[in-house]
RNA sequence: GUGGGCGUAGCUCAGCUGGUAGAGCACCCGGUUGUGGUCCGGGAUGUCGCGGGUUCGAGCCCCGUCGCUCACCCCA
């Protein structure tokens, strides 16, 4: 088989095989269950949408907008863009369907694929899961913290530990704006190369997520954005605050942090693992304020995250986390013949109906062959059906942890796998 | 878009200063009739990423190319 012209999944793309996809699986449940449990509700969109969604409402300053969307035109030649993130996409609906005109907040929550451009490394990928959650509606502290806890249930729940969650607040528009004057004037001072400027000139915020140190030192003493919140801005970051404690997590302060979306305002918070690469962002979010207005809604605010799944996956690898739900099996039946097969099929069709997990081995191969991959499929019984068997009605049920065998007939399976498996 | 590392069996990799390819795991068959795990015996599998060059001879050297990977920008 020659490599060269085989096809191969498309670049930075990740997949899930088995068994590592119960992990995955796993992981997804973990992140999920917490908003259930919180009253949210599942919201299920399309992976596209018009590209105008993305660049009013992410906005055509961020560089997910501006260099990193997997843009198309369609049949119909519309331009149409594969959804980079979801608060956009679940705005765009919850305003399309008038779901803001029932009680508030709206609370929902989703999972899937986004997409994104960008040269791939280790947990950043082209197509990538996450979990997400938007509460709508309501502007009180006290749903940002629910939303944080949200993410940090889902987070405990798949076993991680060694995560930090950061917070700060971006404040109302008018404490940005005077925040903003002091830092271009703060920046305009630097010695910094043309690509860099030409970045602050866009958003000068982003200077302070840069990694270089040459960077990073000559930010040391740059106007911080907490310093000038508006009375308000920070009465509710302080509450916030006041009920993540009351909540026991943990968090710091990070007047530095910087999201790459710009619709965040007020609360915006980051989980960061601590034994991932360069790419260590295991969830994030925060509020926005005009977003739904800047796409024809109500003026009305919102909170939500974006939990990573592949991220947190790599996360639990690196925590050494195992998930032991093994794949079992209660029983392999192995057909002896070609007439047996309809029956094993039948008798499995049965079992399986009542629950429980049911294997056939499948082909010619020697009993052996079957024992084997009965053996590999780590089932907890094992039947030979053979001529004998369906003849006579009675099956040896071989116990594979014991290797002891027991006979039962094969109207009383059921009955029997019961007893023993307490299903 | 920019930079570093790497491309040898399904997987993990070995291959010394160039002499036409190996191990472990996995897989299949067998160790006397229809009962697994251990053990023993046997077996299949590679255009050594691709193309070109140097050489009597290249998996090993040179050039190009593609791919993977890590990092920068940015982000889940």
């Amino acid at each position: 088989m020659s490599k060269a012209n085989q096809i191969q999944a498309p670049k930075g793309v990740s997949e899930y095989l088995p068994p590592q996809s119960r992990k995955f699986e796993s992981v997804r449940h973990a992140l999920l269950e917490p908003a259930k449990s919180a009253g949210y509700e599942l919201i299920e969109l399309p992976v596209f949408e018009d590209t105008e969604l993305f660049t009013r409402g992410v906005g055509e300053s961020t560089d997910v907008v501006s260099k990193e969307m997997y843009t198309f035109e369609d049949r119909g030649g519309r331009s149409i863009t594969l959804r980079p993130e979801g608060t956009a996409g679940v705005m765009r609906a919850v305003i399309e369907h008038g779901l803001d005109r029932g009680q508030l907040p709206v609370k929902l929550y989703y999972s899937g694929p986004f997409f994104r451009a960008e040269r791939p490394q280790a947990g950043r990928y082209r197509q990538f899961y996450q979990v997400g959650i938007e509460a709508i509606g309501i502007q009180d502290a006290a749903l940002d913290a629910e939303v944080i806890a949200i993410a940090d249930a889902g987070f405990k729940s798949i076993g991680l530990k060694k995560y930090r969650l950061e917070i700060t607040s971006l404040g109302d528009s008018a404490s940005r704006a005077k925040h903003r004057v002091e830092l271009v004037k703060f920046i305009e001072k630097l010695n910094l190369d043309e690509a860099t400027r030409t970045r602050a000139s866009i958003n000068p915020l982003r200077l302070f997520d840069d990694k270089r140190d040459e960077i990073k030192d000559q930010m040391a003493s740059a106007p911080l954005l907490l310093d000038f919140l508006s009375a308000e801005s920070l009465k509710d970051f302080e509450d916030v605050q006041k009920h993540l404690k009351a909540l026991k997590i943990d968090y710091i302060i990070n007047p530095r942090m910087v999201r790459g979306l710009d619709y965040y305002t007020g609360t915006t918070f980051e989980f960061v693992h601590e034994l991932l690469g360069a790419q260590s962002g295991i969830g994030g979010g925060g509020r926005y304020d005009g977003l739904m207005a800047q796409l024809g809604g109500q003026e009305l605010s919102g909170i939500g995250f974006g939990l990573g799944i592949d991220r947190c996956v790599l996360a639990a690898d690196a925590e050494g986390i195992s998930f032991d739900q093994e794949f079992t099996s209660d029983l392999f039946i192995i057909p002896l013949g070609d007439e047996s097969k309809s029956r094993a099929l039948t008798v499995a069709q049965e079992l399986q109906n009542a629950g429980f997990r049911v294997e056939i081995s499948f082909g010619d191969r020697a009993l052996k062959g079957s024992m084997k991959a009965a053996d590999k499929s780590n089932a907890e019984y094992v039947l030979v059906l053979g001529d004998s068997e369906i003849s006579s009605g009675t099956v040896e049920l071989k116990q594979m942890s014991t290797g002891k065998t027991s006979s039962v007939t094969l109207t009383s399976l059921k009955d029997y796998l019961r007893s023993v498996s307490g299903k």
